[in-house]
RNA sequence: GCCGAAGUGGUGGAAUUGGUAGACACGAUGGAUUCAAAAUCCAUUGCUCACAAGGCUUGCGGGUUCGAUUCCCGCCUUCGGUACCA
């Protein structure tokens, strides 16, 4: 009988589903283990190969702690709510919620054929309302609490109100807003309640603030990074700004230092708490405050004479080198300082606003990122040293950022790289302040070998105890103090998106106000468009039935409005991570819809064991949702403050994405002026020297402009079979010259084609759904346009005929259209060899791109392994039945602890792949080994179970078993099995082994050495010679040296 | 730019503490079986030198060591993250 793949997968998937093989208990003697993949985004693309890589492994060690005698929870989920539904809504007017729940569906059906011990029946959905009245109400919580520095802690806000009310907040050590003004309790018991409201907003953990977004007007939307290329939105091309919005804001950098010491605390890989680490970016410093000069007496300095001081503004620095206070020789602000504005002079200001735009044109990334291209202004307006007096000039420059820090630096040239190059371009001093050192390339920055000059009571003193001067000073004069700074910032946590979990809040007189918890959930509104509104309001602007009548405590019409007991609701939504920070713990008790879970659920469950995800999600979903866990912690509600105790990243399973080259719409005409390359041209065949020629001239062309021109179409061109990215620019428009012919007039025409002009363009490459491509990367030019409303009407200029796509390996991704379904797989080969496979393309950390060639192995490992079983499965022979009944040979027992070994080791350490080896070694000799013992097959069953379930389900019922194969005990592993009397040892001449000689276990060094050494290959490896050196290590190996 | 990961045959990868580099597969080549094909089985397969013997070989260049894929220093390339993709 052929192991025939289909009926056993659909026979066992269906036996686990009516069995309830893998529902877990919240109550069982047996150990707990809580196994958790990271739940994914139901893509429309469904599931693709890269997802499931990470589900087999966490599967694979839920099998296995099921068969090591543990209650496993294993559940899975959707997070449900996300942009790409969104836009899908946009584009086809389907609502997101039926495309949510068709993606889902596609999902659970791939998922089912896979053949996962998830306990269905804990499924959760973020974008279920039943779901998300658990996020609306995490955030109500953290509304109503605030952080005690004191306590160290989150605390209910009644607490800090109370406070007030007795002694105002002087005494008040808490994580705040840094515009809080200070009062007293007579000051706040007479503060109007919208006052108190807003004082209270300043202290609670989510709050209402201005932050900065990427605008785009032109889409009336705000961007992604991730959506904007090169400065201009993805979509359409539109201009991009940086703008300031009020928005939700979550206080997680109270939990900074917390975020931080945990990380000691939990088994998670280094590189991903590196990441967190410098994402929360912990800093030492001082922070400075300097006054700004008034315009008036810095002018008048310059002219030597001397007016009353006035200091109507300051500026506060953050420096992790106060020691170097003295080599401070300008400051540089963000361009989006409040400052900015408030100090340029009249002379400066056309210069300064002019730099403020173009800033703003540029991503925060864009700004990191370029190093070399030095930019800034001089604002005219100057600084005073709060030592030395001296006026300081004062810049702005795009590699400050307003994010950081306080946007602004004190600039010391001499110690930091940034500040000398900027110092350099703009020829600013560069006064040296450090003792024996050359600055006359680069920067000192080696703060060990510092000793400090010029710097009046530093001198002498080396980095420490410098620092530690100039604190105390600067606490002296009141200009500064020891701080310690985190890049971390608070978290914006509005979207301008309409799927996502509303806020649960409404506006009473501007103040937010928490709907009551019991009223929960607040449900998402219907509306007619997905986009913002026309006056630019998010897409529930767009609801008409959208107030909160506080009366009966239920949605009503916007008519109703009346502000006294019918307000608005708030329009923007929850982000992506929002659903994802506590989803963990919803899952250890899904159904309650009278708490976020029990607290028995949460004690028995207590946190997640083990945790499977990509490393992406390190400082975003990751990050957020141990600081979830340390408010819930704080509040009571969770016995632990770290969710995961163990987090294994896998390796992304990458794609091969797939570019079309769209034609920008702008066209140059330039004239050729240069006879020599018209010449080259003429005669066509020196192509190379030509292209050289014109890379050459391209300086020459840029002046001879003669014309542009835009044409209206978008038109796609060849990649010239791929390699349109290694030519270059210059080169692609030649290529191209003659097909681009049919846009010009015919005056423009003949002038290209006397080589008078050549028409000069730019492109930029678009990704295109691999299913649009087939083997030979060719495009289905029709199913192109119909793909993208967008590209109806493109025309593509093709080469010989067809359209040849150029190839990348990216992130499997829908936004980059590459991703590949496991669906086609499993029909041809079936759940377990898909599994046994994703397993074996390699360790799991580490991302390789997809490829399917190696398949057949594994699936005829099944084969093999079906067959070794036979004398079980052919029911004909009784015969074979005195045969399975056989005692195991010695050598079968050694296969087989050998394997136990092993594969327990390779669990234990995650290295699935090595596994999958060492099955098809096992099988392969106990093949050669004809073993029928049930003895043997029956613990392999077992080892081969976590890894191909259906297989090993099969197969333990054909060994007579009734029940199912999930719980049977693993095998023990004997040593006693695997002892050996003697070794094959290598022997090595200076390191490179040049044969074998077995002798036996129990030889010591000198007589090992002996035997070599009489050996007649050593002499003739030898020829004579007498080794220097011989080295012997027993059990292992024997170097000869000489 | 910054932070992180990776680089081993034609391909995926193995080598668990510094001790036989290339396990196990894929592919390729030859053969068996077959009317033929599929499937299956057997053999060969890092490169180089026409055999052998030898030489070379873990991204590149150095170093430590009796011995380095493994440790150290300096580079190169690819991939991921970089705060509104999830």
């Amino acid at each position: 009988m052929n192991y025939d793949f289909r009926e056993i997968e659909a026979k066992w998937q269906k036996y686990w589903a009516e069995n309830e093989t893998f529902k877990a208990s919240n109550d069982s003697e047996k150990p707990k283990f809580y196994a958790l993949s990271m739940f994914p985004y139901p893509s429309g693309a469904g599931l693709h190969v890269g997802h499931p890589l990470g589900y087999i492994a966490t599967d694979i060690y839920s099998r296995y702690k099921r068969h090591k005698g543990f209650n496993v929870l294993h559940p899975m989920g959707y997070d449900s709510f996300g942009l790409p539904a969104e836009q899908y809504a946009i584009q086809t007017g389907q609502h997101p919620a039926i495309t949510t729940e068709n993606n889902i569906n596609r999902y659970r059906e791939q998922l089912d054929q896979l053949g996962f011990s998830f306990d269905w029946s804990r499924e959760v959905r973020t974008s279920n309302p039943q779901y998300y009245k658990w996020t609306q109400w995490v955030f109500i919580q953290l509304f109503n609490a605030w952080y005690n520095k004191k306590s160290d802690k989150a605390e209910n806000i009644s607490s800090l109100i109370s406070i007030f009310e007795k002694e105002g907040n002087a005494n008040v050590e808490a994580v705040c807003d840094d515009d809080t003004p200070t009062f007293d309790a007579a000051a706040w018991n007479g503060f109007s309640e919208k006052e108190k409201q807003e004082i209270v907003l300043k202290y609670r953990l989510t709050y209402l603030a201005d932050t900065e977004v990427n605008w785009c007007p032109a889409l009336g939307t705000v961007l992604a990074n991730d959506e904007i290329v090169n400065g201009v939105s993805e979509r359409g091309g539109h201009p991009v700004v940086r703008k300031k919005m009020t928005q939700w804001s979550m206080r997680i950098t109270a939990y900074a230092q917390r975020l931080l010491d945990g990380l000691d605390k939990i088994d998670w890989p280094q590189p991903l708490k590196d990441s967190q680490t410098n994402w929360i970016g912990r800093s030492v410093g001082a922070s400075v405050t300097f006054n700004v000069l008034d315009a008036e007496r810095s002018r008048s300095d310059q002219d030597g004479i001397s007016t009353p001081l006035n200091h109507p503004y300051q500026i506060e620095v953050f420096t992790t080198r106060p020691d170097t206070i003295f080599g401070v020789s300008f400051m540089t602000l963000a361009p989006e300082h409040e400052l900015v504005a408030k100090i340029t002079t009249p002379e400066q200001k056309a210069e300064v606003d002019a730099y403020v735009e173009a800033t703003a044109k540029r991503s925060e990334r864009d700004r990191m990122a370029d190093v070399k291209t030095i930019s800034g202004a001089f604002t005219g307006a100057y600084a005073e040293h709060p030592f030395t007096k001296e006026p300081i000039p004062i810049w702005i420059g795009d590699y400050v950022l307003a994010s950081y820090g306080t946007g602004a630096v004190m600039a010391v040239p001499c110690g930091d790289q940034r500040d000398y190059d900027f110092a350099k371009h703009y020829h600013i001093d560069i006064p040296n302040i450090f003792e024996g050192v050359d600055i006359s390339e680069e920067a000192f920055a080696d703060k060990e070998n510092t000793v400090i000059a010029k710097s009046d009571f530093l001198n002498g003193l080396p980095y420490k105890k410098a620092m530690k001067k100039i604190i105390t000073e600067l606490e002296k004069i009141g200009h500064g103090e020891g701080k310690v700074n985190y890049r971390l910032r608070d978290a914006v946590f509005s979207r301008q998106r309409y799927w996502g979990e509303p806020f649960p809040v409404y506006y009473v007189d501007g103040m937010p106000q928490m709907i009551d918890v019991e009223h929960l959930p607040l449900q998402l509104p219907e509306v007619e468009k997905y986009l913002p509104t026309e006056t630019g309001e998010p897409p529930l602007g767009n609801a008409t039935e959208w107030a909160w009548d506080t009366d009966k405590n239920e949605v009503v019409s916007n008519n109703l409005i009346d502000h006294k007991t019918i307000f608005p609701l708030e329009l923007n939504t929850m982000p992506g991570w929002a659903g994802s920070s506590q989803y963990f713990n919803r899952y250890m008790d899904p159904r309650n819809d009278d708490a976020i879970f029990s607290p028995e659920a949460i004690n028995y469950w207590q946190d997640v064991d083990l945790y499977i995800g990509g490393s992406e999600h390190a400082t975003g979903h990751l990050l957020y949702s141990r600081f979830w866990q340390k408010f819930m912690f704080d509040m009571g509600y969770v016995p632990k403050d770290e969710f995961a105790k163990k987090l294994i990243n896998q390796g992304m399973i990458t794609g091969t994405s797939a570019f079309v080259y769209r034609l920008g719409k702008k066209l140059t005409l330039r004239e050729i002026n240069n006879s020599d390359s018209s010449k080259k041209r003429e005669d066509g065949r020196d192509n190379i020297n030509l292209r050289n020629q014109m890379i050459q001239d391209t300086k020459e062309f840029e002046d001879s402009i003669v014309k542009d021109f835009e044409i209206s179409k978008t038109v796609f061109i060849p990649s010239f079979q791929g390699e349109i990215m290694k030519l270059t620019p210059f080169e692609t428009s030649y290529r191209l010259q003659n097909k681009l012919l049919q846009y010009l007039n015919d005056e423009d025409k003949s002038k290209v084609l006397n080589k008078e002009c050549f028409i000069d363009i730019s492109f930029e490459p678009v990704h295109v759904d691999v299913s649009l491509v087939n083997a030979s990367d060719e495009l289905d030019v029709e199913g192109f346009k119909q793909w993208q409303p967008e590209y109806k009407d493109a025309e593509f200029i093709l080469e010989d005929g067809k359209y040849i796509v150029s190839r990348e390996v990216e992130k499997m991704s829908k936004s980059k259209y590459n991703v590949v379904n496991p669906d086609a797989i499993c029909e041809e080969y079936g759940a377990d060899s898909l599994r046994l496979y994703e397993m074996f393309l390699g360790p799991l950390e580490q991302s390789k791109p997809w490829n399917t060639a190696g398949i057949t192995g594994v699936h005829s490992f099944l084969k093999k392994l079906w067959k070794l079983y036979s004398p079980f499965i052919d029911s004909d022979a009784e015969r074979s039945r005195s045969v399975t009944e056989s005692e195991p040979t010695a050598e079968n027992l050694k296969t087989l602890h050998k394997t136990i070994k092993k594969v327990e080791e390779d669990i234990e350490n995650f290295s699935f792949n090595t596994s999958v080896s060492t099955f098809m070694i096992c099988v392969n000799e106990l093949t050669a080994q004809k073993c029928t013992s049930k003895a043997i097959l029956e613990p392999l069953a077992i080892l081969v179970s976590p890894y191909a379930p259906h297989i090993a389900e099969e197969l333990w019922s054909r060994l007579g078993h009734s029940k199912s194969i999930a719980e049977a005990p693993f095998p023990k592993f004997e040593e006693k099995h695997l002892v050996e009397s003697s070794k094959e040892y290598p022997i090595s001449f200076n390191g490179k082994m040049r044969f074998k000689l077995e002798l036996p276990l129990d030889m010591n060094k000198d007589e090992i050495e002996a035997a070599v050494m009489a050996h007649e290959k050593t002499l003739a490896q030898l020829e004579g010679r007498t080794p220097k050196k011989v080295i012997v290590v027993p059990g292992k190996i024997v170097n000869i040296v000489g």
